[in-house]
DNA sequence: TCAACTGTTTGATCTTTAGCAAACATTTCG
DNA sequence: CGAAATGTTTGCTAAAGATCAAACAGTTGA
């Protein structure tokens, strides 16, 4: 690892309060790499060797079921940990990461995080906040799942890509990302087809504009609404 | 801390591994207390301001929505880790802890948590490696209730009460806890009204016996052919 | 430029499950 | 003991969504 400034990354999530000379030595062992849209960072039941925090790019977080469908657990934007099997003793991948779009991300193969939990104990205690706010995040969705109907959870879809992908736009936000329907479905438990239904709806309520793999937004309290409940 | 005898104590799966001076240690600053069936551990949004082991009893972990409805995230049974925010750097609970049975559970002031970090690793690890499960079981969880409908979770929610307090009993394996219909329907995110037909058409093919609060699995076989898909 | 591919929309239908209502059973307690 | 409270069952109805089928639109690439 050599080429990336410490300076540009250290306000990054994943390094949050960490100081210049924690830094280096953190940065010091990562490795760089690229992944291209749609490689695959890790799978599903793989035997976990590494752990990263992305840089740039966006991925999604994906199991599958025995039948071949699909789920989409999250996504991560730049600046978070993620495979961090090490910090909760796993030793496989508990779901496969795949690229969303272009991505460059650091690496540490695993053995750093005993190192690190002894040097750099503000990095690995980030990484054990991020899994805190992650199981809470599960938690909260699977509520969700069990009490909310379908126009509500692919609101709360929706609002979490805007919140990770949002771009402001003329008319709105653009979730700054090529997001299909079926991805929608997956991300909120239904069918493209009954996601396809309800973008239809709330274009004639003047809430998005949408076409092929594209979602702007335009009226983003209206989709709070629904995603909340007024 | 006094009475409770620490080689009862050290196949605990909280304090598993841990030789006797480490386990000494810990026991050593530990409160223990009793909890009455229908006691709270603590409530959703409360400060954390303890971690538990659980010793004795039952007990299930729930979050309320803003509407009332619960949902069951989980039970614990003798030997786990509860309440453990400090492990994840969060300062409130986020859920409630109820006793289902009377219960005894061990339990240490936060601060407690990074003497140990530092001095009993092994203890901090055995619930990184829970809270690793429970993030693994919690988005098992979500892909059920994307994917799977209501006769399968509800099959999936009775197998693992089955697992966590079945006892063999005559004809088969009975849970050894009060569970009512509801509860069974805050489990899988269904209605009592729906859990109790199923049961009625479990009861009809011999796969159950059920009564007021109560469920024997006569073949754990056919149970598990309906939550797992043959 | 046209064909093949991929993603989207929409109608029609069918299934699952929620919601409502009422009766029933069991337990608790005055 | 009898009344109230709590938990359960079941019929009926309605709604939410899934599934099936077909047409359509935008993209890619030969």
């Amino acid at each position: 690892m050599n080429k990336v400034d410490p300076t540009l990354i250290q306000d990054l999530k994943a390094f949050a309060g960490l100081e210049q000379g924690e830094l280096e030595r953190v940065l010091d062992q990562a490795h760089s790499s690229l992944f291209a849209k749609g490689d695959a960072f890790f799978r599903e039941g793989e035997r976990a060797q590494r752990f990263f925090v992305l840089l740039d790019g966006f991925l999604q977080v994906v199991r599958t079921t025995e039948n071949g469908e699909q789920v989409i657990m999250r996504h991560f934007a730049p600046g978070e940990v993620f495979g961090i099997a090490p910090a909760l003793n796993r030793d496989t991948y508990p779901a496969s990461a795949l690229a969303v779009a272009d991505c460059v991300a650091l690496h540490w193969p695993n053995k750093c995080w005993q190192e690190f939990a002894n040097e750099v104990p503000r990095f690995v205690q980030n990484a054990h906040g991020a899994v805190g706010e992650r199981l809470n995040d599960s938690q909260d969705r699977i509520v969700e799942m069990a009490t909310e109907q379908v126009e509500r959870r692919v609101a709360r879809a929706v609002a979490r890509l805007v919140k990770q992908a949002g771009k402001p736009s003329e008319r709105g936000i653009r979730i700054d990302m090529p997001i299909s329907r079926q991805d929608i479905a997956e991300m909120s438990g239904t069918t493209l087809h009954t996601v396809s239904r309800i973008f239809s709806s709330w274009a004639d309520q003047g809430l998005v504009a949408v076409g092929r793999q594209k979602i702007e937004v335009l009226s983003a309290h209206k989709l709070v609404t629904i995603a909340e409940g007024h």
